[in-house]
DNA sequence: GGAATATAGTTAACATGGTTAACTGAATTC
DNA sequence: GAATTCAGTTAACCATGTTAACTATATTCC
């Protein structure tokens, strides 16, 4: 079950086999990283609300939602839960008073740098047993993958690639 | 935001670097190819319980709580739901009959080939533009991840849970 | 053989997170 | 400055998860 073939109606091409293979890669080290964000005790949704303000620095609301792609009702509670933990803190915005800047506090931050890093540490003892021309193969590759991220997005639908639809989760 | 530095604490070797890239490009890669899901009309945890069917074969109740990581009465629930739409079917085993059998309807892996399809198709409209070498570059380092997958996992200490609270899913 | 125990699955009661619709208060338009 | 738009909240509801208690079948072991 390591590599899943080719889904039918697909061509046989270089891009898509990286295409399928990466699908299985992310699902399964991803499923496996998670374990371990019990830790920190905080569920997923939570946890990945802050670490948005924590990464991508503070926010209104609205912008929350947009980024979560969740509605704002949503926002509201997990943000009030965060509070409550002083995980999050709250500001109105001074110029325009409907908006509320929420911020990552110290305590927020922290938390989340550690959960990173026990995930990362995880990833990493799976990799151990690697030779050194494999990890440089990889390291090349998450390069181009990672710097592909900056750039914007393809543009989707009609042009060259495959169509966008929907979705097998598993492997 | 496209690389995120190395958590404090984790040495800034390879191993750790390639963790970290993995980590971030997964993450993002999972949650543009979930958006093409919704054409199933299906939901997360039912694709991924269809697909487990699919790709794994039949299973029974207790296996699929197993790989799901989730509780029997979950799973109980979500076969229902499954059955309704004639996705799944079940069989009482003949030996033990307490065990009950599920098997992915030909309905089932019609969609689900489907849905990883658009997802595939998805993520490989992503990585149009790439050269040649990248791709070849891309080519070697899935089939490096892909294989150490059919390997037995490293040792780990304190292991693996139910779902529970998880997730430090964004960045 | 049959009581005690274990296992597979279901049901029930509850918690949490998501949604849409309706509301409040602040900013903007005209 | 009245009408409209916008940010955020509240309310009512739905979906999915959990644990605890139950049913039915298997297994242990006297």
């Amino acid at each position: 079950m390591s590599s899943l073939p080719i889904p039918a109606g697909l061509p046989d091409t270089d891009r898509v086999r990286v295409a399928n293979r990466l699908h299985s890669i992310s699902i399964r080290l991803l499923r496996r990283a998670r374990t371990v964000d019990r830790e920190t005790g905080l569920g997923p949704e939570r946890l990945s609300l802050l670490s948005v303000l924590v990464f991508a620095g503070p926010q209104t609301m609205s912008d929350l939602a947009r980024t979560e792609m969740v509605s704002r009702p949503a926002i509201t509670r997990i943000v009030k839960s965060l509070e409550a933990f002083r995980l999050v803190d709250r500001e109105t915005d001074s110029v325009d008073r409907r908006r509320v800047r929420l911020r990552a506090t110290a305590k927020g931050r922290r938390l989340m740098e550690r959960g990173r890093a026990r995930r990362v540490a995880y990833i990493a003892a799976d990799l151990g047993g690697l030779s050194k021309r494999e990890l440089a193969t990889l390291l090349s590759a998450t390069e181009i993958l990672a710097e592909r991220e900056g750039r914007a997005p393809p543009p989707r639908s009609s042009g060259s690639g495959p169509r966008a639809a929907s979705g097998s989760s598993r492997s």
